[in-house]
DNA sequence: TCTGGGGTCCTAGGACCC
DNA sequence: TCTGGGGTCCTAGGACCC
């Protein structure tokens, strides 16, 4: 048994935790540069607001019904996440934790007849603890737990349900551009071929769905027929590392791309180190605005092999300037620019470059340096230190009006209580 | 005026090896 | 006349996820 633990709307959800006065009011929540809606309340929802509409096409509609909307405050809601992730691994041994507001439970140990309840009475746990609302979906496998807890609350609107009882007919109520792991493009394929239901792909030869499709997709459909193909899976290093912003205002400037480019250096790095890996290759692009149709379009990248692996801010951003000025052409409005660390590899050991291989003295330095950095900057916040290449007005900066306090990651924003 | 960011896995095809 | 069998590694592109 599977039990897949989702937080409802989440980031509208954390939002809310600390805005008593929004609760049973529609908001939204907007990406970077409060540009699309990523996240909705069910008053939202209900008014008809789409997942990823871009904001300015909205802007009456929220006028009109007072739909409250928040620039994304990752700081929140990665806050809350781990809250809400200590609760059910304290609950429970076998997590899989999906993503920000999903984890996966295998429930193997427990007696069939607690399953249920065990998982009303975690939601009601992870409530009481942390004040974000949950649906768990249970199933003999994760595809199944996912339907499961689609179920929960896009048809019964529960916290909690069990697909396994009626499997069968509940899956004929499952569209199978709903199934997880079908995404638009298969979903088009399989309805031309007659699959429309989750029901219907679990009944299709899954031999010929790989032949057809790919190994994935028969994995799929056996799942949905209750095969499980796969357990939790253990957190593995990652393999790349990714900074990339659309800019506030469109840029012109090589100087404004590049120390834009700096500053995504040092957040990959900073996010390297503290996985303590090293970089074997660098990745550096920049694009203009594809929207903007009456302006000249460029979209360029470039990717290097690193000599020696490495996790120095310093060499990172050399070479990620030196990228840049390969590709960089004057005459465009840009409109983003990013790096990405690819090829990691753990910090120790490593293997270096036979003939450019830095001393250990050089390299004990580098460290040194770069504890200091990361120091300061966990202690007294990000970028208190940095180099003189991000620059320091940056006039590329992301757009956040509208953005919430950091109530519980930053002294100052602590939310006051009168009694 | 205005349209997000960050990942993974799989496959096919080409190049190479013995 | 006839032209093997069994592999690995790498890359680009396409699909998917949140």
């Amino acid at each position: 048994m599977f039990a897949l633990i989702d937080c409802n709307n989440f980031y509208a959800s954390c939002e809310r935790l600390f805005r008593p006065d929004l609760r049973d009011k529609p908001i939204v929540v907007l990406s970077n540069n409060d540009g699309c809606v990523i996240a909705r309340s069910n008053e939202a929802k209900a008014l008809g607001v789409a997942m990823g509409e871009p904001f300015f096409k909205i802007k009456a509609l929220c006028k009109q019904h007072k739909i409250h909307a928040f620039s994304s405050n990752y700081t929140l809601y990665g806050d809350l996440s781990q809250r809400v992730m200590s609760t059910i691994e304290r609950a429970w041994p076998n997590v899989e934790v999906y993503s920000i507001d999903e984890a996966f439970l295998d429930l193997s140990e427990l007696p069939l007849e607690l399953v249920d309840s065990f998982c009303l009475t975690l939601q009601k746990l992870i409530l009481k603890e942390t004040g974000i609302p949950t649906s768990v979906g249970i199933g003999t496998t994760k595809t199944l737990a996912k339907i499961a807890n689609y179920l929960c609350k896009k048809v019964f609107k529960i916290p909690v349900f069990n697909v396994a009882h009626q499997r069968e007919a509940l899956l004929k109520q499952v569209a199978v551009g709903d199934v997880w792991g079908i995404g638009r493009q298969w979903s088009k394929k399989l309805m031309a071929r007659g699959i429309h239901t989750a029901y219907d792909l679990s009944i299709t030869n899954a031999h010929l769905l790989k032949k057809q499709y790919s190994v994935v997709m028969m994995r799929t459909a056996m799942e949905l027929a209750g095969i499980a193909c796969g357990g939790l899976v253990e957190a593995e290093p990652k393999q790349s590392i990714m900074s990339s912003k659309s800019f506030g205002e469109m840029q012109t400037s090589y100087t404004c791309v590049s120390q834009s480019v700096s500053s995504h250096c040092a957040r990959a790095v900073e996010k390297l180190r503290q996985q303590h890996l090293v970089a074997q290759r660098l990745y550096v692009f920049v694009h203009t605005n594809r929207f903007r149709e009456d302006l000249a379009q460029y979209c360029q990248g470039i990717e290097i092999k690193l000599i020696n692996p490495t996790d120095d801010v310093r060499l990172i951003t050399t070479w990620a300037k030196r990228c840049l000025r390969r590709i960089f052409k004057t005459g465009y409005h840009y409109k983003k620019a990013g790096i990405c660390l690819e090829d990691l590899i753990p910090k120790d050991p490593r293997q270096m470059d036979m003939f450019h291989q830095p001393s250990d003295e050089a390299l004990a330095k580098t460290e040194q340096l770069m504890g200091v950095f990361d120091t300061i900057n966990q202690k007294f916040g990000r970028s208190t230190i940095r180099l003189a290449a991000e620059g320091h007005s940056k006039p590329w900066d992301m757009r956040r009006q509208l953005k919430s306090p950091a109530y519980t990651t930053r002294w100052s924003d602590l939310p006051r209580v009168r009694l």
